[in-house]
DNA sequence: GATGAATGAGGGTTCATTCAT
DNA sequence: TATGAATGAACCCTCATTCAT
């Protein structure tokens, strides 16, 4: 996304040049980053204006308050991924499992490798104190991937595929562990301390969810729910 | 809030003197309330005093300063809970299936339904700001909760009731459920949209981790691993 | 009210002994004053507590915010002068031109000469930036105030001691001269310019309430100066 | 509000170019409004700029500083009025009466129904923190209005048509009443609240010049009612 | 001439911490 | 032991002014 030096050297033509197109990008960007570092409360607006290489003042012409540079956060990442997962798997085919491993594989890749894992942290601790960013992101992000989840496993369910659990409970419990490997992988020091390896994770909590923890006879893990980024 | 006056009146007497020695443990009952409710960083000390009923500068008497107070906060409450799990399962003798169910419930009961709940939603969100009392939480809770999950699948594995897993990896897996039911029935504002219903949770979270996902042929769900709601 | 060196100076004694009692008398005090030389948005908080003596922290010990320190020293410094005022002239006997004399002196000599004449200017001009102080002030200070000279007109209309005028607005053109007093006395810079004499302004608005311009005795009202509003 | 596209369409052009010799006088009438609406340090000047439809940089072709820009306002606005209003008395015939009404009418159509009645609140309450701006306004507008009423109330009192008080001081005493009238109607709020009818008080204002508020005829200032100040 | 992005000092307000009593 | 007045560094946000284009 940006060149090369990702902070505070600009030193190169002239103090703004035509930099106003790219600024909001550049905001959003160390905003993002220290967001997820620091937390909501604790990024002071002069860190995210000097990560940028511009002064306090420029941020206030481009976001109102630090609540709006939030939400724009979320707004101009996190919603174009939902917007692509929604399009991507309306025309899915396959069996349920395999869309299942798909999605969780695509979440991963889309949102856990990047800096945008750290934000249901944060959401989660401090939503609390800012109700207002809660109900945004609670309304565009976590309805929306809920409601994605729980169609998925209905029709895995109607189709027989599943066991007739409620789907709107195992929904919960598939999105937990997921929401967990994000905060661990950007909980810098607790996770530090016991390192998570995430494709295993990933398959490991593929393999629990699709056969459980008991040793069942009948020949299960069907060819289409085989590992597949694992047998690479 | 107390008895009559809360503070200021400094009459000798035997009152006085319990009330001494009550003191700690009442700013340490206070200080947990409102950090799980608002935070670490969020929390005001003169808040935490007052609840308590004593002077800011009382507080500062007993703990040299917020972090001191946070960590006596962890010490006092979460670590009692650890050693009593501990001896309690050492002697356990019964199915690992049944001896997760009952380690799942205990740890719902003796924490998750305490404000304790709330403290590992603060631990993930904020101890990147305080990395010594991250590293005291990881070594003291984390390290030995999760010790005791893997030996209990160990134990499982070896017996043949459960599949060969990894348990290191598979205990992410349980515990990851676990950590964000707590963090959902304490964030207010997240959860309030979507409530959670903790026995549900529980149940559903037990019913895959036993069967999975899919619907396979065998005699599966032994007797001693049938939902409990009915046995407890 | 201060012993002599009127800020700053508080070289004797611990850094704060026993001054809690004084501290809200002298930070209104300094905030009388400044209010008054600078205005209420150009006066600015460090100012008000460099003057009496304190850090700016310690002036939120006191007061909320800027507006309560505000409506503070309205309470503290005019309203008792209005009570008073009541007070006084409510067992007044006499007739009704030397109660308005010496209620007019009374106004000059307990606000006029005092830095309580700043007020009015502050108030007219930003009342508009600020209307909750201007509701406070208009309901406590300018409705009693008009009150009361309405009163005092009607008795001597009433009494056939003054012509029968309208009281509402003969009140607000006696007002208005006495609030332009006190602007000018308080308006530093435009009225260095052209000095005004207190005492013969009061001298002359009396005399011209009283007896009004003309020289000639009865039967006035000459066609040359009746109401103009059609020959306009 | 403006033709077409406010700013930014740079085809040259005719109407163009006339609108660029437009433009320092609708900025000063931006700047009339908003000073008088809002204050001179409440007053933005992103705001003036924007009602003028220019950026804000434009606004520094013409005009220096804030400062400045006022001092234009007073300039271009204030003076001709009083120009033309010495003008158009000099040559007046008719009593000293009717010449004062005339006047203090004229007072009010031309200026106290216009913006510029906002002016003289501003000027009393901001030119503390402006001396040159007092200066100024003192020495082009208060001066010569003074002036002008003086040598009105000489007139009268020589003809005999006043009696002879000391028109310094009834010029005081004249302009007060005119200056807080129209300081009321442009106090928003707090003349929202207890309403001001110019007409009314006009014609009670006059009334009261010329006939005072005593009832009686000849032989007035009773006793009770003689200075008492100023016998001292 | 005209723009508008950029600046940065400074305003009101908060709060962990200190310390004389 | 207990108090609570006092501090001062920071935080979020504003706005007059500059200057490359």
């Amino acid at each position: 996304m940006k060149p090369s030096s990702p902070a505070g050297s600009r030193q190169a033509g002239p103090r703004w040049s035509r930099r106003k197109e790219a600024r909001p990008q550049e905001l959003l960007e160390a905003a993002l980053d220290l967001f997820v570092e620091r937390g909501y409360a604790a990024t002071r607006l002069d860190a995210v204006a000097a990560r940028a290489g511009v002064s306090k003042g420029t941020l206030y012409l481009y976001f109102a308050n630090k609540e709006e540079l939030f939400k724009a956060v979320v707004r101009e990442n996190l919603l174009p991924v939902l917007d692509q997962a929604e399009e991507v798997f309306a025309c899915h085919s396959g069996s349920s499992a395999a869309l299942l491993r798909a999605f969780l594989y695509g979440w991963w890749e889309r949102i856990g490798l990047t800096p945008l894992a750290g934000l249901p942290k944060l959401i989660m601790a401090e939503s609390g104190n800012f109700p207002e960013v809660a109900r945004f992101y609670h309304d565009e992000v976590v309805a929306r991937a809920s409601a994605f989840i729980i169609r998925l496993l209905e029709r895995g369910i109607s189709s027989g595929e599943f066991r007739p659990i409620d789907p709107v409970q195992a929904q919960q419990i598939i999105v937990a562990p997921m929401l967990m490997l994000m905060m661990w992988t950007h909980s810098n020091t607790i996770c530090q301390l016991t390192p998570i390896a995430p494709e295993s994770y990933l398959e490991c909590l593929l393999d629990l969810l699709q056969h459980g923890l008991l040793a069942q006879p009948a020949g299960t893990t069907p060819a289409d729910v085989a590992p597949a980024g694992a047998s690479a």
